[in-house]
DNA sequence: TATCTTGTAACTTGCTTAGTTACAATTACT
DNA sequence: AGTAATTGTAACTAAGCAAGTTACAAGATA
């Protein structure tokens, strides 16, 4: 299965935390932009919170970048909501009697981890900030999406 | 969620069609190796044929590759069984009405289709033959795993 | 003909995510 | 101080998907 909404929606918070950062950011308002849940954003905050690319106040709907947007990466979004869950699953269960059974677990291993490399470098290349210039300059030119 | 282990059997299968090319490849004795049920397998081997990677014949357990190991890409296999299934997902309900999310669905549909082109990128250039070379050197030299 | 095998459908089971309900702890306003 | 709003989290429900199982018609093989 493809990784869930949650990692849009943990960039899309970030983004509205930035973009809204003047009006009231409580878990609700969020949840509308979102179309979901406050409980659902408060979950995917709580992620954000741990990673230490948020700060939020019990009891008080202010939360903030914890850094600058230009120095969060979508790496870092990525691996705050799915920690470092792998793209590619290796079957754990094969034939250790087996020619095939017996080597293929190690070898794929190595080749997914490059692969799974190949993407997180990509991520690693966009900032938050990228992602609010684009946002911005979409939306001034009229698109609808 | 991540790619289901369907992928790395799907490898595993075409491995073992070509290592154990000498043998009864019974469904049966496929599952053997990869620890399923000989359903699981010829399901598996249903999208390998429909794909053109392999050959099969209705009634008679005697598969074989389609071509030549080292003209099938890790890249073939994948779209054979997993079709092009985004590695990434866009939420796709998000609140038009608002600056974020009118925008973030088309902002993450291209940078995701970016990504993946990488991740894919790298696994069109890895071929079955290198997956066959590295299970018997592998196995030659004694590797447990 | 008799037996084995493939290909496929239908069903069951287990896992994951998203959404919901509930509530204690905290903040903020008056 | 007291009240209302909000966060943070746990527990539950519902939906979707993969994998395993059962069953069986259609084709191969000897």
């Amino acid at each position: 299965m493809a990784i869930s909404t949650r990692y849009s929606d943990a960039i899309h918070i970030m983004a509205f935390i930035y973009i809204y950062q003047n009006t009231k950011l409580s878990s609700e308002n969020i949840a509308k932009s979102v179309m979901t849940s406050p409980v659902v954003v408060r979950r995917i905050m709580s992620a954000l919170q741990k990673a230490a690319l948020i700060k939020t106040t019990h009891g008080s709907p202010n939360p903030v970048l914890a850094k600058d947007a230009a120095n969060i990466t979508l790496l870092d979004i990525y691996l705050a909501v799915e920690n470092d869950k792998p793209l590619f699953t290796v079957d754990h269960k094969t034939n250790p009697q087996c020619i095939v059974g017996s080597q293929i677990q190690g070898i794929l291993t190595q080749h997914y981890h490059e692969v799974q490399s190949a993407a997180l470098g990509r991520l690693e290349r966009i900032t938050l900030q990228d992602i609010i210039d684009e946002i911005i300059t979409n939306y001034k030119s009229g698109k609808d999406d």
